[in-house]
DNA sequence: GTGAAAGCGCTAACAA
DNA sequence: TTGTTAGCGCTTTCAC
């Protein structure tokens, strides 16, 4: 196909080995001889086969991104973050989307296997068995917000219950005492630990009030849902907690739609800050998750990892702070 | 490091051509055999190392996917639309994003070398040459949204042209006469279409009006900056048209804090139909892109490029149209 | 300082 | 049906 170390080799009427050795800055190389194959590589076009120097080096240079999605804001920050901490690095990262079943998520972790020198991992769904069984050893990884790892793997993650905690405290501190909250998937990690953070923020700090709890999905349409069915009730809560914003600009808009106003009827709080969050009116109170800077952690926590890989397995958990964020919609 | 191929053979006391040939499914092999190796690899916990495969074959089933930026909707959304293109013909993607300058941009294309069969380059700044220049012969690419081609690579795109015109037409057809429009960044081939299309359909479909240009970069401050002078002048124009849709928030939040009413005082269009336009008040009336579908465009076009790969230089542009999508705040 | 040659893990003729 | 062997493009001892 294309020109190879060979073709340099041949024309700059040298070994391949000197070839080699001035690609990779060795400097047992006389000035002379460097300059000249400096000026084949040039004049032939020479660009290295990035694939067979990673087979015999046994390193790629490339981390793999394993995300249970391709769609939104989250994930397009996320991608940021770990390629600005990559790029600092000289890495490049390999993108896959575990849309599908186990099935699937195996496929793709398999066929990372030589391509990658690590792996980030986030998903709701995959368990510590299925990264085990497919996994090829001794590769490093970091599993980002996942309830996964069962201490098994190197983790960072949102500190979700603590910030969920402290959206209830604010929503108390505002004089709200009937509290609802909106869930997210049931069996998403993340979601469970909001729900966790309201039931004790709210066991904690509004002695004697109940839970009221909605189930949602995550998508706008499951918070608009909850806004309606609100909206129809005699008596309604104080305030409405949505385990993402997505789904309280959902209720916001079925509420609004009602004649029921945000907040001076009902507060209204979500969960990520997402841009639109900004935008709506009123202005969403929330949480802003630093989604980047998690990225950009999960993939510091791997190089170093790729380090030294044989210092056996790190089960450590790093934990971000989210950060409150209060706009008009909480009163 | 981790099992090899020579591993399972010796294991399964069978030869490695034998095992090669049960991985790639070549039918030369008894049920027997292959039973018995099938069995030894899983037991072995084998997985085929794909770098090796791909050096053998000269087919790595990946594509790179050269960005010019890492940033909010419009690039996620780009790479949602080709994985999703990819995953159905099993290709994986390798992203990056020419952040830095030429020089960078000439190391990202470079490091694709062995690493992909195929390359879908977007990038608003990097010229035919610098492509030519760095990009290994043969390897086979498709422009997005892109002046660089030349006419000289395969290319899909949006019509930016004819979406502004229309968006000119309809603004007309409202009643506007005096337009104004807010440019986007000076070298960025999208924004300069879009400039030309307000020109071309302000002069056949005004006659009379005169153009009013400001200058804009993309960013919500450059929307805002001209919000803002625009809310101090005693005669405003009718209509405002900014070439993407942060821009046209920024302008629309500005007036509004001068107390400057959309539709009602000066209607309002954006363009690119980001999340947030739906959601600001009043809605956005603004051109749809369908970022996604030019990805899964661009990826096909790739693919079929790969195929055969000897047909030499396909320098085929395509075209794909936008929406016009009227919302409250045109008036 | 430079070259010859073995090997990275796999595939694919070619033989048997 | 199975095994032997020569690469794929590069790095890296080990001699010279």
């Amino acid at each position: 196909m294309g020109v190879t170390i060979k073709d340099v080799a041949r024309a700059a009427q040298v070994s391949v080995a000197s070839v080699s050795r001035v690609l990779n800055g060795h400097a047992t190389v006389t000035q002379e001889t460097r300059d000249h194959i400096l000026a084949v590589m040039k004049q032939l076009r020479y660009v290295p086969h990035e694939g067979a120097r990673s087979l015999s080096t046994n390193l790629t240079n490339m981390v793999g991104v394993l995300l249970p999605d391709l769609y939104g804001e989250f994930f397009s920050e996320m991608i940021r973050g770990i390629d600005g901490a990559a790029r600092l690095r000289g890495l490049h990262i390999l993108v896959a989307s575990l849309h599908g079943g186990a099935e699937e998520a195996a496929a793709a972790i398999r066929t990372m296997r030589g391509r990658v020198d690590g792996l980030i991992v986030m998903s709701p769904h995959v368990d510590a068995d299925l990264l085990a069984q497919n996994l090829p050893e001794h590769l490093p990884v970091v599993l980002v917000n996942s309830g996964a790892g069962g201490g098994a793997y190197a983790s960072v993650s949102i500190d979700n219950y603590s910030a969920a905690y402290a959206m209830v405290r604010h929503l108390a501190a505002c004089g709200h005492r009937a509290i609802a909250f909106i869930t997210g998937p049931a069996d998403n990690h993340e979601a469970l630990e909001r729900l966790r953070g309201y039931r004790a923020a709210l066991a904690d700090l509004v002695p004697g009030a109940k839970e009221i709890v909605y189930e949602g999905d995550f998508s706008e349409q499951s918070g608009t849902r909850v806004g309606a069915a609100l909206a129809k009730k005699r008596k309604r809560p104080d305030a409405l907690f949505a385990a993402n914003d997505m789904m309280a600009v959902g209720a916001q808009i079925a509420l609004q739609q009602a004649g029921i106003a945000v907040p001076r009827d009902i507060a209204l709080a979500g969960f990520d800050d997402i841009p639109v969050a900004r935008y709506v009116t009123p202005a969403l109170t929330t949480v802003r998750v630093p989604i980047a800077e998690l990225g950009a952690q999960a993939l510091a926590r791997l190089t170093q990892r790729i380090g030294h890989a044989d210092t056996g397995i790190d089960s450590t958990a790093a934990t971000l702070d989210a950060q409150l964020v209060v706009r008009a919609s909480s009163g």
